[in-house]
RNA sequence: CGCGGGGUGGAGCAGUCUGGUAGCUCGUCGGGCUCAUAACCCGAAGGCCGUAGGUUCAAAUCCUGCCCCCGCAACCA
């Protein structure tokens, strides 16, 4: 095996004023996926998280609740971790971008290219509500689009015809919260000179993300880039900027930061030292983002860390949106089901395994077809692959002595093609190419099948004791290879499969073993059908809440 | 004319860079098997590759226009 890399792994921050749903789940569990997988390749691979807890939304739905920030975020840290948890999903750390450590990097980051001189200030108008006694953000303006007259549009930009433009020229603009018309007022406000690294990104980017997003950032980078206003006014949950009574960072410059605190917690926790996977030149770090906000990641989070003391990202991993049956999750079309609503109803590892079939390193968006789901899953994983340890398990324990035998030559090859596909699928885990490794994986069982079928050794069980027992005990081998490779994704029922051969603990490195002479312990039920009606509960309880 | 990505049998995808009999899985239909979670095996039907043009001996693949879907558009997160 080669050198242990030392890896880094950050899936984007769910922000605490929402449900994780299954849009979600689509980058959590995709680096769930590669970190197991790299840790069974017996890597040290950090799988890094946190709640992001700062911002105008918390804010002003805690004084809706009537109650504070840091009960909301509380509450919501703990329902997010509870469900990430039921899906399976191993974080190594999951912090909250609201801690001391947050703060201390945030201070120290900005002071270091505020000496650097990244940062100058500036009066800047904007729409104030006189009764919520706020500065308003796009998202809490409403009014008609200046172009077209559409009403309801945010300060934005027109949903209608897409024009953007600023809030100011919105008409009838109108507080979101309590319909007050607005005021503008000036403040001053902190830039970040993002101009400043103009060259820097032009050549940074193209090699640190996938091709499509670089064509796509070149539209900025084509132009000068503008500086980023970095401050927000009270009242504002978050925290303050050093040097400034009454200004705060805007929520998107601590957020990033906390894939480097919640690093740091980690470290603390396990007594290392943050340096060797911030700042040492071994350590690699990947973000794992939607394609939603690439330009935070790409373009000022870079920026930010080059002048700092930690490294910029070795790749930024690119993904695209979930659909539910062709269209994007919608509230009003009841498809926007949130994690807990599916477990109410369905196993984990049933989306874990048909997200794994669809999952590439492309940005294409992943579209959750739920029939299709159901009979990927009950056809693949339960009629192909279960099925194939469910029979031979059964006939070896049930109609012989349940001790496993030695393959014949001819079994013995089936078990090296199996073996030899190691480092193929490997290749394409490591690439986060899921779809074609469980192809490769699903070819493999479609050969066992074969094999099962041809030799029928449930008719030779009288006739032929040794022979029939080399053919079970070719297709449990099989089996158990399949269980290996599947391990990352499905990882309890993995577990089972462990049991049942009375081994623990594999690693990719055990599939170049051959099982024989061994006991099996008792077949367990590994993974139950999908029953389409609870499809369809899901669905209802998802128009119900 | 804002930018990027996508549109391939009923469903989900590969193939497009490096033109040359359209491939995989599911589903459907017919047959086989009965160890197994109505699972498994064999066979068949089903596609003018979004659309309209162009280049070429030859286009899903290269070029152009248009339509549809997703994302972005720097103060929503």
């Amino acid at each position: 095996m080669a050198e242990p890399r030392r890896i880094v792994v950050t899936a984007a921050l769910p922000y605490a004023n929402g449900k994780i749903h299954l849009g979600h789940l689509v980058e959590y569990l995709q680096v769930d996926f590669w970190t197991r997988f790299q840790k069974m390749r017996g890597h040290e691979c950090l799988y890094i998280c946190a709640d992001d807890t700062h911002g105008t939304p918390i804010m002003v739905r805690a004084r809706q609740e009537g109650r504070s920030p840091e009960d909301l975020i509380a509450q919501s840290l703990e329902e997010h971790q509870q469900d990430f948890h039921d899906f399976l999903i191993e974080f190594d750390h999951y912090g909250s971008t609201h801690s001391e450590e947050n703060k201390t990097l945030v201070s120290e980051i900005f002071n270091t290219v505020k000496e650097k001189g990244h940062i100058r200030s500036k009066l800047i108008e904007q729409l104030y509500c006189e009764h919520d006694k706020m500065f308003l953000p796009d998202r809490f303006v409403k009014g008609t689009c200046p172009r077209c007259g559409s009403t309801e549009q945010y300060g934005d930009s027109c949903d209608k015809c897409s024009a953007t433009y600023s809030p100011m020229e919105l008409k009838d603009a109108q507080c979101s919260l309590c319909g007050t018309k607005p005021t503008i007022k000036s403040s001053e406000h902190l830039l970040f000179q993002l101009q400043h690294f103009q060259d820097f990104l032009k050549e940074w980017v193209p090699q640190h993300t996938q091709p499509e997003i670089a064509r796509k950032m070149s539209e900025w980078l084509e132009q000068d880039l503008r500086e980023w206003d970095i401050s927000r006014d009270e009242p504002y949950f978050g925290f303050k900027i050093p040097g400034y009574d009454d200004k705060y960072f805007y929520v998107w410059v601590d957020a990033p930061v906390g894939y480097i605190s919640s690093t740091w917690q980690w470290c603390q926790k396990k007594g290392k030292k943050l340096e060797d996977y911030w700042q040492h030149k071994k350590a690699e770090i990947f973000h794992c983002i939607g394609k939603d906000i690439v330009y935070f990641h790409a373009l000022f989070w870079p920026a930010l860390l080059s002048e700092s003391r930690f490294k910029t990202p070795s790749a930024i991993w690119v993904h695209g949106m979930l659909t539910i049956n062709g269209e994007k999750m919608s509230k009003s079309k009841g498809t926007f089901i949130s994690a807990r609503t599916y477990l109410n109803h369905l196993s984990p590892e049933h989306l874990r395994y048909y997200y794994a079939c669809k999952l590439s390193s492309s940005i294409d968006d992943l579209d959750l077809n739920l029939e299709d789901f159901t009979q990927r899953v009950n056809s693949d994983l339960i009629g192909k692959i279960t099925n194939l340890g469910s029979r031979g398990a059964q006939l070896l324990s049930k109609k012989m002595d349940g001790v496993l035998g030695t393959p014949s030559a001819e079994g013995l090859d089936l078990i090296r093609y199996a073996q030899k596909q190691s480092e193929t699928i490997a290749a394409h885990y490591e690439a986060r190419d899921f779809s074609k490794a469980i192809n490769e994986i699903r070819a493999i069982a479609d050969k066992a099948n074969k094999y099962f079928d041809e030799k029928a050794p449930w008719k030779t069980l009288e006739s032929h004791p040794q022979e029939t027992k080399e053919i079970i005990s070719t297709i449990l081998n099989i089996f158990r290879i399949l269980s290996i490779y599947l391990k990352p994704i499905l990882p309890h029922y993995v577990s089972r499969v462990e049991k049942l051969f009375g081994e623990s603990n594999y690693s990719w490195y055990h599939v170049a073993q051959t099982l024989e002479n061994v006991r099996l312990n008792e077949y367990e039920h590994l993974s139950s059908r999908i029953d389409p009606v609870k499809v369809k509960a899901i669905l209802e309880e998802t128009k119900k809440t």
